[in-house]
DNA sequence: ATATTTATTTTAGCACCTAAAGTAAATCAG
DNA sequence: CTGATTTACTTTAGGTGCTAAAATAAATAT
């Protein structure tokens, strides 16, 4: 008589336990209750259902025990092939593919150089078209349903619509990607910023797994910011929140790939920092406007083997971006703020002036507890953020298509 | 056998019950239903508990009817004895108490001058609870307990902790007052920064009702901040989220209050104008540092005039608060910028110079839909919004009491 | 072989909620 | 004035989902 769609109780207890079974591996019926909340009669009757939608599977029994005495833990596991997601990440001049299981495994994974500034948005849809369906038609035999579809991407995006507002890697302006690519592969389509898909890998880093309020920074070409709060992306009204690279500096400053002058981007980022050295300094030659990594490399080491000129600019770019994390500290006042992306191989160059910039400008009240770390890069990272905000994104209609 | 503690909804829906009537005054139980999204027979049996506890009570049927035809709603209303809060405003120099009922609304206020910068933190408990007990002793007759007391603070405050960490008002730092307080009356004391007070009742007026992303700026002797995120306080890790009168403008800037230099605060507080002013320009004689509200105006109407050294500075003002703006929009990309706070009185003579400093600070796609508008200031507001605050953080609370 | 220990399943029962049926109290229509 | 209609509220019946406790399962320890 009653279907009191009302009660989500049953629905977040079973996304906890596919969640705790993705994020720690197989764990027994008794301890996915404990670290949920729940009782273990509750925890049986939700794997009996996951067990029968074959999302879920029964290891089988270790042969060689040392648990001490009584009856052994049956440990449950995701069952990979239910599902897969795939994550695309864009970046000016090449996309990266890579498919990720039930279980969060990347299972493949491949870059394609693509000159993406001089693709329209209907080009840009018809590639990634060609790449997915590609990945799938070699990829998916054994998965039964591509769950979803993850795509990063530099700059501003709007998750909730769909639609790649402005990024640097592309021409065009305000394309609705999702609702194409959705309808083509008939499943849902999360797009996403490349600093959140970061930031969510760093954020289950056990590392920083105390710092629920987490700011990370990507140093590269551009300047990018991804802030978790309790931990989850903060987006704002329109999806371009955590704009760091193009938060102030200095009125008037220098000219910023954005049009205007004095962002923080304009002085610590790769193209600033070849800007201001490529007058002075002998350096690899190559496209000035896209600086090589190995370009930066010998700039970076000139600076580090204490050429004054290559020191100036390193320092200068430290102070930019000391001044620009106080103004994070002031309004965001995080746990940690992390450093990373291409764009850390200068963070030892740079430190000194940037510590003592956010000195100068802040007061201890205001700098509370908050640690600033750098953090090595990895240029998967993003991608793996990618599955996992698919995979979570995805999980209660897999779980409805399988009901 | 069961006491399935897990389960919050029937507490969820009455509080949902209690806030809608506070917020909307008498309704009827179907209207509730429709309102909060349940069926209206849970509306019956919530407000059954409720009429027997006495926190509500049934309106005695209109004689005039225009309603139509059917049998007449039984409209409910909140019983305003059943409970009440205090609220405490503490300004440099001047503490405020407001007393409200379980309705919300405001049953007496008191304006009290009192030496703050003077007390030290014994002082300011022990004067606290004279002028609680004291108002109590007066105001809290027909009414049948204490819900509980909110602090309103200028400056860094720690809700979590119950600790005002730092505020101008005061010259000592670090003070935990909450949990003396809450041990002295028996009741919970909610410790809150004032701007965060006024953002929440600027929050629920209809003229802003569809802005979950707000940010309120609030201009007086200094410069503070609050930033709702889906209609709730952003409060960081430490509780010194959005100290935007901190945030920069200029290295090596103007000199603030908190002892650094370029402050947002040291171009467009109270004090900063009048700095830039005394020396050149003829003002109603006071005490310099803390210039009067008489002093002021007479800047304000000077720029307003015409006269070229207040046009100046009130421009410099703006421009500096327009950067500082910018930041806000890169950084939390509001719906609404609101400005407010006795500082607005200068408003219309920033305005011009604020605008076109956003506009060169930011690209149109950074600036997004965001609407920067002004706001009339009114001294209550801090008060109204600790007792909203106070009584919603009590209201589970006052429940358990019942039950 | 039996006791003990730990894991999992089954059972019994409670606390919710909702839809539908029942009751109450008006207005409208002749 | 009386019955039909309309709307508000209450009661009833039944379902979901959880938990604690009891029962069962499968080891180790003695």
């Amino acid at each position: 008589m009653a279907l009191p769609s009302t009660d989500t109780s049953r629905l977040d207890n079973t996304l906890a336990v596919i969640r705790t079974l993705r994020d720690q591996g197989p764990v027994a019926r008794t301890d996915l209750g404990k670290l949920n909340g729940i009782s273990s009669a509750t925890v049986t009757s939700i794997s009996a259902e996951l067990l029968q939608q074959k999302l879920i599977r029964e290891r089988p029994p270790e042969t060689l025990r040392a648990n001490g005495r009584g009856r052994p833990k049956t440990l449950i596991e995701l069952a990979p092939n239910a599902a897969c997601v795939v994550c695309i990440k864009l970046s000016i001049n090449e996309i990266q593919l890579v498919v990720g299981d039930f279980s969060g495994q990347v299972r493949h994974s491949e870059h394609h150089a693509v000159p993406t500034l001089t693709l329209s948005a209907d080009d840009l849809e018809a590639l990634l078209e060609e790449k997915i369906s590609a990945v799938c038609a070699q990829q998916l035999n054994g998965f039964q349903r591509l769950a979803g579809i993850c795509l990063a991407v530099q700059g501003v995006v709007s998750s909730q619509s769909g639609a790649i507002i402005w990024s640097p890697a592309l021409s065009f302006r305000n394309a609705p990607i999702s609702a194409r690519l959705a309808e083509r592969f008939h499943c849902s389509v999360l797009l996403e910023n490349d600093a959140n898909c970061i930031a969510r890998v760093l954020a289950t880093h056990p590392d920083y797994a105390d710092c629920p309020n987490l700011a990370v920074i990507m140093l590269g070409y551009g300047i990018g910011m991804s802030v978790l709060i309790n931990g989850v992306p903060f987006l704002g009204a329109n999806g371009s929140a955590a704009e760091f690279g193009h938060s102030k500096y200095q009125p008037e400053g220098a000219l910023c790939a954005c049009g205007r002058r004095g962002c923080i981007e304009a002085y610590a980022s790769d193209y600033a920092l070849y800007r201001a050295a490529v007058d002075h300094l002998a350096l690899p030659s190559g496209d000035s406007a896209h600086p090589s990594e190995e370009q930066m490399q010998a700039l970076t080491q000139l600076a580090l083997q204490g050429n004054p000129i290559a020191k100036r600019i390193y320092a200068e770019a430290g102070r930019a971006l000391g001044y620009g994390i106080a103004n994070v500290l002031a309004l965001f006042n995080p746990d940690l703020v992390l450093i990373t992306g291409s764009g850390v191989r200068g963070f030892d160059a740079m430190q000194p002036a940037l510590r003592s910039a956010i000195d100068d400008a802040l007061v201890a009240e205001l700098m509370g507890t908050t640690r600033i770390e750098s953090c090595a890069w990895d240029r998967d990272m993003t991608c793996m953020g990618g599955i996992a905000m698919a995979l979570h994104a995805t999980d209660a209609e897999t779980l409805l298509a399988r009901s």
